[in-house]
DNA sequence: CCCTGATTCGC
DNA sequence: GCGAATCAGG
């Protein structure tokens, strides 16, 4: 008969942590992008984004808080330590919402270069995928954006507007991930962002910039002369 | 108030 | 090991 499994006791109840979802985590999170952005795309919370880098090893990106952790055998004399109380709730199975990924599936993708187009970026994977889009030095750090939703249109130059940006800094320190036989990876989503089949160009980028040659000749539209 | 990430701790 | 809950800062 047809034994249901011997190892059918794993549920739905995580996510599935398999190499391929690990490799996009890493990926978004070399990226730059939010935890929150990351646990969206990958329809899971930012905790398990956040949590599961942190098991992974991924390098930590600077925290908005401080220093919660102080080293030991530092001044714990007036400060008093103040361990969160385990008043942590004690069991929330809220019920799971299986049919709850396809209902944000809307997003479009990247079409390709439209012959009148001048927008040939992706529609709107996300606020923050938007943001690396219109900044092509990914900071890992010091990532100042102040908010993904509330860009001002910033004034197209006069003229002469080199398309070149100042500063790319590729921090690319090769310690802690990075294997080696990983250099700048074009970054243009194919695909559904939180689909099997999503996945990132890959070819090499053009230097000081995010996306291949291909890509970036959709990514960066050339801004309208502006005639006085 | 919103956002962010880090840490903790129950499962 | 996983992730909700919580904490903490901007």
């Amino acid at each position: 008969m047809g034994q249901t499994g011997p190892d059918a006791g794993q549920r739905n109840r995580y996510m599935d942590w398999t190499d391929e979802t690990i490799a996009r985590l890493r990926e978004l999170w070399s990226q730059g992008l939010s935890t929150a952005e990351i646990g969206r795309q990958l329809s899971i919370t930012k905790n398990a984004v956040v949590g599961k880098a942190h098991r992974l090893g991924l390098p930590p990106r600077p925290s908005p808080i401080r220093n919660r952790k102080v080293k030991d055998g530092e001044t714990p004399s007036t400060e008093t330590p103040r361990r969160k109380p385990p008043t942590r709730k004690p069991a929330a199975p809220k019920a799971e919402a299986s049919a709850d990924l396809l209902a944000e599936k809307t997003e479009a993708k990247p079409a390709a270069a439209k012959t009148d187009a001048p927008k040939p970026a992706p529609a709107k994977p996300s606020p923050a995928l938007e943001s690396i889009m219109a900044s092509p030095p990914p900071r890992p750090v010091a990532a100042k954006v102040d908010s993904p939703a509330r860009v001002a249109p910033v004034a197209p130059e006069p003229r002469v507007p080199p398309p070149v940006r100042p500063a790319p800094p590729p921090r690319f320190t090769a310690s802690i991930d990075r294997p080696a036989r990983r250099g700048p990876s074009c970054c243009w989503p194919i695909g559904d962002p939180g689909t099997p089949g999503f996945h990132f160009c890959g070819a090499t980028p053009l230097p000081g910039k995010p996306y291949c040659a291909e890509h970036a000749a959709i990514a960066y539209v050339k801004i309208r002369d502006r005639r006085d």
